[in-house]
DNA sequence: CCTCGTTTTTCGAATTATTCTAATTAAATC
DNA sequence: GATTTAATTAGAATAATTCGAAAAACGAGG
């Protein structure tokens, strides 16, 4: 853990809205103006590799980061372009669901989700 | 329909194994050697956004493409890199498992796993 | 607290999938 | 067959990400 390290873990929990690396890199820059880009991508890469953040991509566009290390999935509304993060419910196994053959380890995955969220009333 | 947009699909049908826009590029070059690689970029989103294939995406590769279209996920065998469409069991629900607030409308759901299928007897 | 070896940061350049632009060609409609 | 429309082409442009090399920071012994 160093310096940057730090500042970039310190920013993603100040802010849990799904960021992406050149956010993160523009939020970093305000205490650490020296920072790069490719500082943050390292250190997101980092942090990924060792689990304590989520890499999270919605088809092509940019990667977002997530520090929820809770088992969960993603959601975005698109009214309003919001990305939640969804929890399984009690005593779940998305493999259950699914025709994989018995034995199969799962070591990945990755749920994402567009849709529209029900009007609030 | 054009030539090139049935010379692309003809091409998935041909061989399923999920290839990238540039594999399929090299494909059909074979019979149409004047294709481009913006064609076949063309061709495959104009026939995603109809929903004739799915566009895959695992991670940041290249997105891959698929000829089937009924509802399924992709699994990754680590060991081979080899891409499995995995059905789901029959009456499955999956955002059944999810806590998504009740009335949400899914319009796009993508899963995708990376595992290790049990070594064949 | 110095020195050596290792890891990290930095900067800029490189890479690469994808998209765009403008010009040409093909298809469809009347 | 003329005209309008949409699709293809080739190459340049874009943008996210990665790489490479040099400088800086770190850590473990001495």
């Amino acid at each position: 853990m160093t310096k940057q390290r730090r500042e970039v873990y310190r920013t993603l929990l100040a802010n849990r809205d799904h960021p992406t690396a050149n956010d993160v890199f523009r939020r970093v820059q305000r205490c650490m103006p020296t920072i790069s880009l490719a500082t943050v991508y390292n250190c997101l890469d980092a942090m990924a590799e060792n689990g304590l953040i989520n890499q999270v991509n919605f088809d092509r566009e940019p990667s977002r980061f997530c520090v929820n290390c809770t088992p969960h999935v993603h959601f975005r509304d698109i009214g309003t372009g919001v990305i939640h993060d969804i929890a399984f419910k009690e005593g779940c196994q998305i493999t259950d669901l699914l025709e994989l053959p018995e034995g199969t380890e799962v070591s990945e995955l990755e749920l994402t989700i567009s849709g529209d969220l029900p009007a609030r009333s």
